[in-house]
DNA sequence: GGTTAGCACTCTGGCAACAAGAGTGCTAAC
DNA sequence: GTTAGCACTCTTGTTGCCAGAGTGCTAACC
């Protein structure tokens, strides 16, 4: 369909419009790289490629720009890939050094990397759906009339809290509820505990059911550490060295839109696919990132969805080098995750 | 020192410059308001008043904009105290009521509602600093080969790891070594607890020390805890409203500031005095935020800290609506947090 | 037939000149 | 002490103009 001649001009066109951000014209294409065709030749072929919807001109007389097709093209199979260089191998590992362990740290620094890297927005979406199983509940002292619950799923999720108990309520008395609790709990799923039953079970030992609120607290932040779904974002101001971000009302539209959690979780889709994945300009189904290009990959421990991080900017982006660096985080990130993923 | 005509005259520039935006000149002031002079006497006042540093002038024939000075006047003494209104009071407790429960979401609203209320940059920063002492470790079980260590303080704040156990030791053997870490550390400061003493206690039982990194690492988690210290941001959007971020490089500025956490912590340093605190331009010590103002307040529960809000903004704030509206956060806020206080 | 030189045409961006508007400061009169 | 009048200053928006860059087309060239 598209020549090696016309390819090649294309690729040009791209990376140059990538490092300068102006639109580029065929005396410069000529000028800067040695393709032994003078302007005239260069101009037919944008020519050819702009009725093909490759280029576009933003008015005539001016250079051409690539369109989101071209963009298309250009990232599925003309960009040249990148690899990140040791230098910055080093620096990533640096940075991860003091933060590894906390689990949040790590996304939160994944974040920092990101953006820095690629000199864009960059987000990182924690996700995980882990199901899970009352183990039992244990209770241990703490001092007169507090005493903590421990609740343990099989997955050995843990979650405590402590309990105020009523006058004449004592351990023991909580010990013994412990158990017909677990007796009747243990090895169904966290989700289908239900206020009845538990309330049912509190008023055989004890004359009203004080227990189950604590419980069904303690429960809900069970399922909330094993649904964990947070975002971090990082490298806003980045936005502003952007030129296609010189107008302050783009720039304000798209940071109202980073600040809903909601809005950015729906943009960050779990991909089936796993691997790089991109998503250019009018590709995008959100209005308000039309004109942005997104480059983001879903990553996955030991089968299990752990999260997904995107790089997100104008069309205008240094595609290869963030894949590079995606790549490279999501294989870093393997190791870091795999000696953490015990600890929460 | 200033006439109660002069303060008037200062009121209404302040006043009617924050909701403009431009220099105010004579003639606008006897124009808008009913004060029985001339632009011509009002001029005379103004620059007096000019003179002893409370207006300053952009340049000859613009109209006159406040001095750090002049606000500082106005929030000191001529301020007209807000209240916040019926309708906002609702809104506020709308939002907060699907909130309650999770500290960490209690918090993210209040910046949220913050920077909404005050159409500025808003910054919570929690702070706890409870020194706590070691109370006993505990182990449960998981299942063969795991078990789950539990570590308890004086004051309740409880910390959990899963720990792989090597072969040839069973959940006995950890609750006979236990048993001699409670023993040796019940009632010490937890940060006095030493890396050798832990070695120590393990050879006595185990060949090896395969369980005091676990400790540390659990250990750590706990004066995390205990010493949490987070931020919370809202609004940065905001900022592209006010005119005098139009600019786009101070927008880049103020929000590279922001990125840096450690930055910001600095900045919002906790007020030994109680009730709402104003930093206006060149009081700051920051010198990314000289020409803002921040309002901030500390707030306190049971006289012990929980954390600092503040607002962050153009000099040109409305201070009264800000003030406002963070008295009735730090009183609602005691309500809130008191319901939540025993929780994580 | 593909390639290239030449040329007329077009559009942007920067610059200078200019007018309108707003505000001040000063003086003199009330 | 207050006010009207007036000259002066500074900003802002508009207009017109020119240079620069790029295109599209035609005709010549290999």
């Amino acid at each position: 369909m598209l020549n090696d001649r016309k390819k090649k001009i294309l690729q040009l066109i791209i990376e140059d419009y990538i490092s300068t951000a102006e639109p580029i014209g065929s005396r410069a294409i000529s000028r800067r790289h040695e393709l032994g065709l003078s302007p005239a030749t260069i101009r037919n072929e944008m020519s050819d490629l702009e009725v093909m919807g490759y280029l576009e001109q933003p008015h005539t007389s001016a250079g051409r720009v690539p369109s989101a097709l071209g963009y298309r093209l250009y990232v599925d199979s003309l960009l040249a890939p990148e690899k990140v260089t040791e230098n910055e191998e080093e620096l990533i590992q640096n940075w991860f050094q003091a933060k590894a362990g906390r689990l949040d740290e790590v996304f939160r620094t994944t974040a920092k990397i990101l953006s820095n890297m690629s000199r864009n927005i960059s987000i990182v979406r924690t996700q995980r759906e882990a199901p899970c199983q009352f183990k039992y509940v244990k209770f241990l002292p703490l001092e007169a009339g507090r005493v903590i619950m421990v609740l343990v799923t099989e997955t050995g999720i843990t979650e405590n809290c402590i309990i105020n108990l009523p006058e004449e309520v004592y351990i023991e008395d909580m010990e013994r509820m412990g158990e017909r609790i677990n007796n009747k709990l243990s090895g169904q799923p966290i989700s289908a505990v239900k206020k009845e039953t538990l309330d049912e079970v509190c008023r055989e030992i004890f004359t009203g059911d004080f227990m189950t609120s604590y419980l069904l607290d303690i429960i809900a932040d069970v399922q909330l550490q094993g649904r964990s779904d947070k975002l971090f974002l990082g490298g806003t101001a980045h936005l502003f060295s952007q030129p296609e971000f010189k107008d302050v009302d783009r720039v304000r539209e798209l940071l109202s839109m980073l600040e809903e959690e909601g809005l950015v979780k729906d943009m960050i889709k779990v991909g089936e696919e796993s691997g790089v994945q991109i998503t250019i300009g009018s590709e995008n189904k959100f209005s308000g990132i039309q004109n942005c290009s997104m480059v983001q990959a879903t990553y996955r421990l030991n089968g299990q969805i752990v999260g997904t991080f995107a790089v997100l900017g104008p069309t205008r982006m240094k595609y290869a080098k963030v894949i590079s660096v995606m790549d490279y985080l999501q294989q870093y990130l393997q190791a870091v995750l795999a000696g953490t993923q015990d600890r929460n």
